[in-house]
DNA sequence: TGTACATCAGTGAACGCGCGTTCACTGATGTAC
DNA sequence: TGTACATCAGTGAACGCGCGTTCACTGATGTAC
């Protein structure tokens, strides 16, 4: 609490964090295309106009989810890039970060997953807009790696952007194989997917295929 | 037309083809958990009632587009595992057949990406069947590939499944970007991506990160 | 500290509307003889 | 070929229901003096 918000602002602070559970909850089985806005108020225990004073609609709503869903998961990415160590080390610290985050905050990784090529439009954007984001951080910390010496822009981009795929891709995998076997499945796999990356990498100026 | 089918017959497959039509169509700006029935049926011309001569419901429907939307993706990835050719010459023209695909079959390429990750669960576990059962394909033309001899099963079963993840990626980027600059720089990526795993797919065996 | 007034988060009634589903129906097509 | 009956794709009226949005409101909180 940085400063002690008037008992109004405070309350009115509350229900719209309600109304975001509320939605980030009942998005869990459907899409947020089909999410009503009574069904909100619903579930909040709040009357349906009460929502006009939080949000202009639900595709607004859509938009603030994201804003909240991505920052949590900004953290993550600036912890897993800068985690040192040798290659095995980090790949298995990076999927063991992504499972923990998956644990922390399902139902966000299954607004992002669910939305970035979801029926909208402003939603979809958000997502495309904060993840391009992310890439860019992303590359900055590849740039910076001597593996990456001699690489062009281009490549280092691409490079970003497939790391941020793999990272949304592998979140997506363990929200459906939370536990167990499955899970394990999912764990083995998101490594092996980025040892052949990072064996890419390490060879990418090796000319070849690579050239 | 194998047999000719009676004039009923006839009739009531062009009616169901109208309906997968009209829908394909306006989930082109939805997605499928907010589909209405109503909605499709006055798309086609035909009262509400006659959906159900079809299908029993909207999901019902979606199933079907399911089979129709990867069924026009199966003889493209037919396709590009039965390329020859050497390394870049195979990744150029499995990125141009994407693209075409993407050019042909615009509305199949959203419906998967949309609904992939989407709010109806049967829809959901229908496309991630059919999707294994691509990547099952795959692997099973990588293993005849002697690039991966020495591979283990669970390593070619990540690259299968790898190769079918940037291809379903890949389209759809195609799909926000068709014509102009942006295409080219789509084209260009998607290119550097299937370079960059082929790279580490030829280093896999090296030891070190790929250990 | 007390008073008078302003603000504004949340209420509840009301609205018109489109939804999915039921039902008995119509009339063209199919079939048996 | 003709007739009598069966099938069934598509119709249209009707239903109850929940939707998003409007509006004037209430009463607790905030502010000026």
């Amino acid at each position: 609490m940085s400063h002690t918000l008037g008992v109004r602002q405070a309350q009115k602070q509350k229900t719209r964090r309600a109304l975001l559970d509320a939605a980030l909850e009942l998005l869990e089985e459907q899409s947020l295309s089909s999410l009503g806005l009574r069904e909100v108020t619903r579930a909040v225990g709040v009357a349906p106009t009460a929502f006009y004073r939080h949000f202009r609609s639900i595709e607004d709503l859509g938009v603030a989810l994201v804003e909240e869903a991505l920052g949590s998961l900004h953290p993550m990415i600036r912890t897993i890039v800068s985690t040192t160590g040798d290659g095995e080390e980090r790949i298995a610290r990076a999927v063991e970060l992504i499972a923990g985050h998956v644990d922390a905050h399902p139902a966000h990784v299954r607004f992002i997953a669910r939305e970035r090529h979801g029926g909208v439009q402003a939603v979809r954007a958000a997502i495309r807009d904060q993840l391009a984001l992310f890439a860019v951080e992303v590359g900055e910390a590849l740039a910076e790696d001597p593996v990456s010496a001699g690489w062009g822009e281009e490549d280092l981009v691409m490079l970003a952007q497939l790391y941020v795929d793999q990272m949304l891709g592998t979140a997506s995998l363990f929200l459906e194989a939370p536990v167990g076997e499955a899970r394990e499945r999912v764990f083995r796999m998101a490594v092996r997917r980025l040892r052949l990356i990072g064996t890419g990498r390490a060879h990418w100026l090796d000319g070849g295929v690579g050239g």
